[in-house]
DNA sequence: GCCGTTTTCGGCCCGACTGTTTTCAGTCG
């Protein structure tokens, strides 16, 4: 059982204990634990082979430490088996619909027998919410609404499109008079890879304006709610958004708040409570009542005793106390970059010739490129043959001469790895290549170990030196391979073949978690954009937000290095003409 | 259920908004 199996089956208690009614407290860890799971790079199962103890884990005590150990010898919980038998399963369905919370679902269960979503709405349409204790002909309405949006609603938008959908609101709330600022917040600013809800934010003395302004933006299917301080509103794409108004002097406090992530907030504020603070989202305030406030968040963190964390790191997966130690990570930045390794001209898919792509790579500054196309296998794509690579060869040659000093251009491939597990190309043409990603596009849904086995294959040919977008998964439509991604990284850090994080918002693979690991365990990383056209060399920074949230440093990322040094790692690959 | 340079018992973050209420509970982030 992996990490988000257990993880599921926490949650799951964990809303089950709520709508039984048991104490906060006690859901609360459970919630904290499914977590502290999800997030975690290696596998709980994994760690329990090693005879490693569980509660060394932060959240994790006796009781959820058998809980682990039995779902993972047994594939079962009798303790959740047991709730089950108390409590309806499927209940957990009603608190996905917004404003019902676990004690009005309890209250509809015990008083109506409800025990699904279609009976929940039969009731409402009855009229039978409204003679409820606490509830009202609006309740009842906001129910209907509610599940009618919740069959609308497509679940979590991906950062990709959530991005630029946010920036133009924000662009356009900037333009009002009084905005001093507006910015992102949530998981949108912490870079997640898709987002619930957009949160945003404004600086402005007055609100009524902004906020009048905001419900009423393009688009705008209803006003959930409205207020001074913060609103609102769904659209009719079924995604919604939250604005909140702050004055600019509060401006820090407001963007820490509203960044998140709550765990990483709960942390904060614990930190301040210790130091005789409250921290809310207005202010820091001395237990004598003086507010200490705060127009950024530098002044937050440094309040407590913290350097300014960078809103990825904000997970509570240890930043608080690596802060507090002053060992945060070096910051990944895009004007560190120098190459970029993974792109596609007219030889495959790509939409523009080589040229065009090395020209716009030499605006942004970068001194390497490598052209990797597809190898001709991958049916969808017209690949380029072993026998036309010559010929490519020499296009290289002559744009290298015309270019000269400017930029390196490595004449690379991306080799698909077959369903049998065999790549594309045999080693004797591999070997003529600078470079050599070896990429999943097809037969993804092969068993764990079989589609395993592929990719330690292509890590254990001693030409490939890359590993593309590892699982091959896109977001939201397609799931990744299910790869054991354990036995990935100890056999990239064996053969020190690198592992990308393709930058891509739909890819965003290695995702952070196994980046994180990936560094633990020595294993170069380099981070691609995977360009088909010269505009989409932007979108590096989706990879590197994607690298700062797996902590990733600088050195540990193949684009950053010098040319030479780079051009000699490849060569020590046992594969590569680049240097020549 | 978890946790401990004040605690192995008694704590466990803070506030906005809504609806149903006559002062607050529930939900959400």
């Amino acid at each position: 059982m992996d990490n988000r199996k257990l993880a599921e089956n926490f949650t799951l208690i964990a809303d089950l204990l709520e709508i039984k009614g048991e104490v906060v407290f006690k859901t609360r860890a459970y919630r904290r634990a499914a977590e502290t799971l999800a997030s975690m790079s290696q596998q709980a199962a994994n760690l329990l082979q090693q005879g490693e103890n569980l509660t060394a884990i932060p959240g994790i005590g006796k009781a959820i430490a058998e809980k682990i150990e039995e779902l993972v010898e047994s594939g079962r919980l009798q303790y959740l088996e047991r709730l089950q038998q108390e409590v309806p399963r499927s209940l957990v369905d009603l608190l996905q619909v917004p404003d019902l919370g676990p004690k009005k679902v309890a209250l509809v269960w015990k008083e109506l027998g409800i025990t699904n979503l279609e009976e929940l709405e039969a009731a409402a349409q009855q009229g039978k919410l409204r003679q409820l204790p606490g509830m009202g002909e609006k309740s009842e309405a906001k129910v209907l609404a509610g599940i009618a949006s919740l069959k609308r609603r497509t679940g979590r938008t991906p950062l990709g499109d959530a991005l630029p959908f946010a920036d133009q609101i924000l662009a356009d709330l900037r333009a009002l008079p009084g905005v001093v600022a507006a910015e992102p917040a949530g998981s949108l600013r912490r870079r997640k890879i898709t987002v619930g809800d957009l949160d945003l934010l404004v600086a402005a003395e007055d609100s009524t304006t902004v906020m009048n302004y905001f419900v009423k933006y393009p688009g705008v299917e209803r006003i959930l709610g409205q207020g001074p301080t913060k609103s609102s509103v769904e659209f009719s794409n079924g995604m919604r958004a939250q604005l909140w108004v702050h004055p600019p002097q509060r401006f820090g406090t407001a963007l820490q708040y509203a960044t998140g992530s709550k765990e990483h907030n709960v942390r904060m504020r614990e930190i301040a409570l210790s130091k005789g603070l409250s921290l809310s989202e207005h202010a820091l305030t001395r237990e004598n009542g003086e507010e200490i406030l705060c127009a950024n968040e530098e002044q937050v963190y440094a309040a407590l005793g913290l350097p300014w964390i960078p809103p990825e790191l904000r997970e509570d997966r240890g930043e608080i106390q690596a802060a507090q130690l002053n060992k945060l990570p070096l910051r990944l930045d895009l004007d560190q970059w120098v190459s970029e390794l993974h792109t596609h001209s007219t030889w495959s898919d790509g939409k523009v010739p080589i040229e065009d792509m090395v020209k716009a790579a030499i605006e942004r500054g970068y001194r390497v490129i490598a052209l990797t196309d597809h190898s001709h296998s991958l049916g969808i794509v017209q690949g380029i043959p072993p026998d036309a690579l010559p010929r490519q060869k020499e296009e290289i040659d002559r744009l290298q001469q015309k270019y000269g000093s400017q930029i390196k251009i490595l004449q690379g491939i991306e080799v698909e790895i077959k369903a049998d597990g065999s790549l594309d190309y045999p080693d004797e043409i591999l070997a003529t290549l600078d470079l050599v990603i070896a990429s999943l596009h097809i037969s993804l849904r092969q068993p764990r170990q079989q589609v395993t086995q592929r990719v330690l294959n292509a890590i254990h040919n001693p030409h490939v030196d890359i590993i593309g977008h590892p699982t091959g998964r896109l977001i939201p439509e397609r799931e990744g391979a299910d790869l054991d991604m354990e036995a990935i990284l100890q056999a990239a850090a064996q053969t020190g073949v690198a592992l990308e994080i393709n930058a891509h918002p739909k890819r965003l693979d290695l995702e952070d978690i196994y980046a994180r690991r990936a560094i633990e365990l020595g294993i170069p990383l380099t981070i691609n954009t995977d360009a088909h056209a010269p505009d989409q060399l932007d979108l590096i920074t989706f990879g590197i937000s994607t690298a700062r949230r797996g902590w990733v440093e600088p050195q540990h990322v193949l684009n950053t290095w010098e040319p030479d040094l780079l051009l000699e790692w490849l060569d020590k690959r046992g594969n590569s003409n680049a240097a020549r």
